[in-house]
DNA sequence: GTACGATTGAAACGAACGTATGATCTCTGC
DNA sequence: GCAGAGATCATACGTTCGTTTCAATCGTAC
């Protein structure tokens, strides 16, 4: 059989997860029609059962493609950062791989996926995102020693909450924005944000009981 | 005819609008149809388009009842800061009354919404946020008057980000701290990591020439 | 108590959905 | 140039969807 090898070539696979990554970032997974997607990357109907068994692991192929990359990429730039990293080091690994360039088709699904509670806001977490959340969160405890725990937590996922509005919106927010927005200038921006909001002062006052 | 004060009483179509906010909460809109609804509420299924005349006016009806009194409370409590108000009032001002008691129900309703770009998202936007983003914005300018325009603008939706990501995330966010959570202690981090991040260092070198 | 508008009820409509089927086409190995 | 596996095709199946219809019921004014 002799798989073809489907990495950039424009075979039929391909066409549908761009099409179905474009159908699901726009308009979600309930609202999407397999033939929407077919329709869209010019296959048949039922190539999409085919290749894929069902509209559901159509979905996390599609999340699959474009998670992984990114999530390796964190990884590299926490490991740069070595074991005393800054929290602009931390917080730039965290955000930075998600605006780039192979990505961007993407953005729009991703945010989706991940502000959303559904089965794939939990698969995508159980498979690909406990270990990075743990990993950020230890980076952030390295770079922020005197941060407790809980607070620790909650930080993570605002900064998280940030970065995914972003995404999810970021079809709509520059409209709003009134000018023409360039993808660099938001990262430092949210980079800038986000990491005075992990150095606030801490709030508890009776801190650092937990290991 | 004399139509039933609708209010707090349990009639039909009170019973329909809590339904539908649990389900298009849970599941969203597209994932939730009018027969989970009906079945939930008790009522026959054409009682939809009798008192709604579809189903995505019982989707405005239901995100209606709600975001109308938190913006409310909004303005209020901007009011009350007046015309210098600190960064953290700014900040309470805007999350808090999604905090309060009798909004709860509707909470993951209303993080789904603001979280995704839908006919839905662009409506409550023009209808009911425009008007607060505005506000707000001015509120900001007025806490911190060496803010950029244009940063001003990311930093109101870095903040609206991370609030809604607590708010559509928060059936499943208290699972994974791994303890009971307190919504007036995550308020209050809340409240201290935006206010952190809102004065973060000005990034643009040639600043302040819009007016 | 009777008339009448407001509401509820059971049932059905056509449309669109995800999926399955079986025939046909394509391409490679020999 | 033929065999056969892989891929694509048109088509149909059974379900579920939002909505409509029209008769039955309710509640109030007279």
């Amino acid at each position: 059989m002799i798989s073809a090898p489907q990495g950039t070539q424009s075979g039929t696979k391909t066409r549908i997860l761009n099409a179905a990554e474009k159908f699901f970032g726009e308009k979600g997974f309930d609202g999407t029609s397999l033939r929407d997607i077919t329709t869209e990357a010019q296959v048949n109907l039922a190539a999409v059962n085919y290749h894929f068994q069902s509209k559901e692991t159509l979905m996390d192929a599609v999340i699959e493609r474009r998670i992984a990359p990114v999530n390796q990429r964190r990884m590299e730039m926490l490991d740069a950062a070595g074991p005393s990293p800054t929290v602009e080091q931390v917080v730039e690994a965290f955000v930075s791989p998600l605006f780039v360039m192979d990505v961007l088709p993407a953005v729009p699904l991703i945010g989706r996926v991940l502000s959303n509670p559904s089965q794939f806001f939990e698969r995508v977490y159980k498979k690909h995102l406990i270990q990075v959340v743990l990993r950020f969160s230890d980076a952030i405890a390295a770079s922020l020693p005197g941060l407790p725990r809980e607070e620790r937590f909650w930080r993570l996922h605002f900064m998280a909450g940030s970065m995914t509005h972003v995404l999810a919106l970021s079809g709509v927010l520059p409209l709003m924005s009134g000018q023409p927005v360039q993808r660099g200038a938001v990262l430092r921006q949210l980079v800038t944000f986000l990491s005075a909001g992990l150095r606030a002062p801490v709030l508890s006052p009776f801190s650092e009981d937990k290991k």
